[in-house]
DNA sequence: AATGAATGAGCATTCATTCAT
DNA sequence: CATGAATGAATGCTCATTCAT
């Protein structure tokens, strides 16, 4: 996924950094509201009164609301994943595959929480077919397959002890359902703000854990 | 859970089946359209437009238009249970923890697709922030303590063999986990419409059976 | 042309003759309006402030702008064609051709005068590629069609003396001109209000029965 | 009618010469789209979208809307009334006043053609009291005027074999009545694009014809 | 029990125009 | 000479809701 340009413009002429500016603030504020009250709830008054711009000024640097979401999505997308990648960049050395996925799904916690407004405005447009709007449909996709990719790696470096070909079997199997964890894990905080995705978390690096010892088992058979 | 009332008139006169009639077309079209397209974005002129029937006719039978999301979702839980209550109600004998786990989760699969309106609009809610709304927010509660309740029955009963307390505490200890794995299967399958939740909720029984042992065999121990 | 519904209802209870009132009120305000400033520089707004009622009022009884442009059209013509109508009903006996012929023109003078708006907004359209909306198109199309067909059946009965067949091939000949010339003379009032159009449809009568004559005598001869 | 200046400037430096070509292609732009849509449906930002210019610079060569459209109005009648004279510098000697009068109206017809534009915008405007604008409609008078010059001479021209006098006071009486088949032509073309203007243009020449001589016979009787 | 009319706030979007660079 | 950003009023239209019948 590749970094979303902050303004079309080429140069740092002032009348091009105050747009920049502009264009960043309402992007930052999209992702906010949007986040917190859906796609239909987030109107463009409200945008623009948050922003203080005008309504006009927020056309001049996206096409209409749509494109604004989509615009909102690819940020979000962007931010999200480079934080995943620096959050799993350093993985201790050695230890057992509970402790090591421990790890890995802590740092995702982390990440989590910090990125929750995307996550939740992700998990909205995939259900609210406000997403049959192709672009919109398209940046979801891509995001379940990054996802679902990280979560790849994630396993097979916790499993990196029973070898290449091995730990890279046991992450094909379960990263589906590692996704389907974190996706349930997530929607479990939303519901009860109460505490963390923890102890959730906690319960699906078990999970994960023990199918895959299961798998492991099974190719050495 | 009690059944809601289809209608506020309490005899069956002529003049009140019509009423009922009406307010049952309204409560599917509300559903239905809620659900593919969020709360916000459903419109009591769409609704009018979709049932025949005139605008003022809905707020006969609603007050308010969260009033009919109230009903929508009261009506959504109460046939969603009840049909999980039937689904569910005469387990095959004998058969692993594995085994019997699995017929819960594919009988509870039936249940889940024929009610995805409901499970999506519930989960949409649970995300917007319209759920802050107070009488929606707690109907949400509601309907999670209800799931989780199936679904700790369901794990007791699939671990009954080795006994009621032992079953039970492994009923208790992941129980709300398999809400999680539940959640998260039901929007991978909203993620990719090619194939049913089976292939997940598969990998949920296995997870659910290898931990359940686990807890078993700390019982034990 | 038959006589557009001032209101889609059909009983005359009150509630519907206070929207009968009001359907008529926006159609009447449309006519002038559009007629003065054109479709696109009339506003539903302005629309709204000269009736007195609210713009959601308007879309009550019209499905959209160019909806309103369609009935404000029909009824125009109906208003049109019907006042034609009975201003040619009852034409004097005898006389020349041109004198028939003048009492015809002077006639509809009086008709254009005071259906100026209806004419004005009906040439606009014609030519602003509003017209592009179909029924719009279909229905300037119509009125043109009307429009010669009275023609044709004035200029023949200004020469009925010559024979019914004769008159005929009259009128079938030049209709098509004094479309022409009826719309000409109506460009040149617009372009100067100073005086009706009373000197141009003179010259046209006299062109009309010039021409007219040319082809009598060469149908006997 | 004077050349209207393409650009404010005075040389032909290379910047001036992007000026004026620029200015030109707003212009140009203009003429077209006002044409097919009128003033008020013209959009500057459509104008900025179709030209590639930023709207600031059509701010830059035209104070404002309704000084381009000023600017657009002079620049096609310039460009109508060359065409125009152009058309007419060289009529046929000899011929019936018909012939003469034939050979000048088909002429005028591909001029007419060839600028329907310009006179379709003349013509909106003339009724949509957007001419209120004082220069727009003072442009408005002068075309009328200029046009009726051309009509004056034309006739005068094809009538010269009756003497200078005579031919002069056939045209005097005769012009504006030209000008209304011209108008009345024009638009019956609009209203059907199957065939040019020809037909209604004979029909004219012999309307003319016809009353030309009349007033000839008078003029000697 | 049901209906059509009305209401006013709000929606996404576009307008003509100005300004600093 | 050209540009992108900004501005605020206005656009067509939809919203949830109320009311009289």
């Amino acid at each position: 996924m590749e970094p979303p340009p902050l303004s079309a413009g080429i140069n740092g002429s002032a009348g091009n950094r105050r747009g920049r500016r502009s264009r960043a603030e309402i992007l930052d504020a999209a992702s906010r509201l949007m986040a917190e009250r859906g796609y239909a709830a987030t109107s463009i008054s409200v945008l623009s009164a948050e922003t203080g711009l005008p309504k006009s000024a927020i056309y001049h640097h996206f096409d209409s609301k749509s494109g604004l979401l989509s615009a909102v999505m690819a940020h979000g997308a962007y931010d999200f994943f480079r934080a995943m990648e620096q959050a799993q960049a350093t993985p201790p050395e050695g230890g057992t595959a509970r402790e090591r996925l421990g790890w890995f799904l802590r740092r995702t916690e982390e990440v989590f929480l910090t990125h929750a407004d995307f996550l939740r405005l992700h998990l909205i447009l995939l259900m609210s077919a406000e997403a049959s709007e192709a672009e919109v449909s398209s940046m979801i996709e891509q995001v379940r397959r990054d996802g679902r990719r990280h979560m790849n790696r994630m396993i097979a470096q916790a499993f990196e002890a029973e070898g290449a070909e091995t730990a890279q079997a046991v992450a094909d199997e379960l990263d589906y359902f590692g996704i389907v964890g974190f996706d349930g894990a997530f929607i479990a905080w939303q519901a009860e703000r109460s505490h963390g995705l923890g102890v959730e978390l906690d319960r699906l690096a078990d999970a994960l854990t023990a199918m895959g010892e299961q798998i492991v088992a099974g190719q050495r058979g």
